[in-house]
DNA sequence: TTTCCGCATGATATCGTTGTCACATAAAAA
DNA sequence: TTTTTATGTGACAACGATATCATGCGGAAA
């Protein structure tokens, strides 16, 4: 920058305000100092502007694994944050809670302007950590511990749990059974609340044995299909809370020689990019992942006023992707 | 730390010395201060220690996607990057070379101490602009132009094309078709080549309009199931060069009432965890991203003295994994 | 003409670190 | 006892930006 002052014969000072344009330069001054910068090719540090702004211009990101659905949310939450003038760091805490530890410091020491939390589990040193400081905090997908100043963005997924429930009753099912994500987070008691809860206001059967408990990975529904179906069986529906299990559960069942849907109907949950393509595809419980991950980045980024009274807790509804995998019985 | 400082009742010189460790200081002095930052929740300031040293302690991920097979490399790099005490600032460059352009202007500016590229195409005007900083770059993945300078890391193309080749005419097919990715990448040339190259040299027949061009997305794949197999056709077999296109052919091929592996064979590249998890599962050729994750990273991190005699071009060798979408015709 | 205001610009302090230098003290060597 | 050496510590500059304050200058109002 001192180069720059120099090549134009002015101070770093008027060389700044030419950068923010926040200030009057004439424009003489202003064109010269703008050729200075491109014949130097300087480029701002933005170590030095973030230590004297107290803001490191990025958006955290922590994230309990980069399979999906979270690589799409990824990808989307980095596209609005680019788009905002901000940098993504993301941090994976799959490892586990000392992961999930250095990393939330390093966010701290960075001066990130804001976090998009979701967390693996509900104890997490995170939050308390971060109540010390001043930086903005978005509870994502995995809610907890909603205490009312914190803004939380997720699923309304006791809905999820009905609109799964009403299309399989829809289409005849009578008995069905469902395979649930690990039990200590609130999203899957909620989901699987509203399911069970429809399933019986619609007068069809959902035996507590057909209520398999799973964490939300391939091999979970690999494992349901066994337990679910080895032995002979009155269920012909199933939901799984999340896709990649249905696709476990396709995938068991077409090794125990069922079809699906003829069989045994399927809908997942989250909408992955593969569930379009799996044989056959799968009906799904669409999450609109778009509009939550925008959602997040404007509360963080200030774009939408949520003044004292706005409400803080974003619930977004589900919706029914009909594919293949689901039939009249 | 001025705060700690005078908690301690010493300088803040002596608080950075206690910090950093590399300097003698009496062990009464060092619990003061010690204390002062656990009193004090003290975190050091990144923004100041990188302006300061000029490394900002990070690692740039440039990459053309999230989807897979890049969200395993984000992951597996996240893991390596952070163990070494780094964090990771990734860019998504899908949306076309403008933002690949911010996205590495905004890397200089945060003074990463090093990139993983992995470009969209090969004419991007990232490299040209990096050569005139100290920033060290590894070409992932995708390379080109690839300069004695600079180092590379990918696959071993050609011997994956050979592999393929190997197992399918080795399976008895005489008659085999193939779905390349975009044409101007050099990794889909030499895997072309080494494909075509092998299976004639095997004696079997790949006719060139039995080469597919795809783009690497699961609808070239659906495409490439029209127009290879809407018509009567006399290829039994098909090598697609990622798995992406393979599970979209196999997709398309169910449609058309064809059955895998009866009636087509298929393998795939890359081994995508959806690989082994479709019906029936895809063989693969096998790319080795932890090794080719822990070889970028350690390039970057200095971690492997590479000096000037050895090799700064890494090719690994692809592995083939047998599952169920390729049987003798 | 004098006074005052607005405008473009420069000098300088500051953000939170680390590195360099100087200095005091104590121990070792002369 | 005097000189040297080692050791722990503090003062201060620097990294590259922005923000605050001061200043010179031209024109409008008195």
């Amino acid at each position: 920058m001192k180069d720059v002052a120099e090549i134009a014969g002015v101070s770093v000072s008027t060389v700044s305000r030419v950068i923010s344009g926040k200030f009057a330069v004439e424009e003489g001054t202003a064109s010269r100092v703008r050729s200075a910068i491109l014949q130097l090719d300087y480029r701002p540090n933005l170590l030095a502007w973030g230590l004297r702004s107290r803001s490191g211009k990025f958006i955290g990101l922590v994230i309990p694994g980069i399979h999906e659905p979270f690589a799409t949310m990824i990808g989307l939450l980095e596209e609005y944050v680019t788009r905002g003038g901000y940098s993504l760091l993301f941090g994976n805490t799959e490892s586990g809670p000392e992961k999930e530890n250095i990393f939330i410091d390093d966010l701290i020491s960075r001066h990130v302007d804001g976090i998009v939390f979701s967390g693996v589990s509900e104890k997490s040193l995170a939050l308390p950590k971060l109540a010390g400081t001043d930086i903005p905090i978005v509870l994502f997908d995995r809610v907890f511990n909603a205490r009312e100043n914190v803004v939380t963005v997720a699923l309304n997924n006791e809905a999820a749990g009905r609109l799964a429930a009403r299309y399989l009753v829809g289409l005849g099912h009578r008995r069905v059974a469902t395979i649930t994500g690990p039990p200590d987070l609130n999203l899957c008691k909620d989901r699987l609340h509203g399911f069970k809860d429809e399933v019986s206001r619609l007068g069809a059967a959902l035996d507590e044995r057909d209520i398999e408990v799973g964490d939300f990975s391939f091999d979970a529904g690999l494992k349901a299909s066994q337990a679910l179906f080895a032995r002979k069986s009155a269920v012909t529906a199933v939901w799984a809370q999340n896709d990649l299990m249905a696709i476990g559960l396709m995938r068991g069942l077409a090794s125990l020689g069922k079809r699906v849907p003829r069989d045994v109907s399927i809908v997942g949950a989250d909408d992955i990019p593969f569930a379009r393509m799996t044989v056959p595809s799968l009906s799904t419980v669409r999450q609109p992942f778009e509009a939550m991950c925008r959602q997040a980045v404007s509360s963080l980024l200030g774009y939408d006023d949520l003044s004292r009274s706005a409400n803080r807790h974003f619930a977004f509804d589900p919706e029914l992707v009909r594919r293949e995998s689901a039939q009249s019985p």
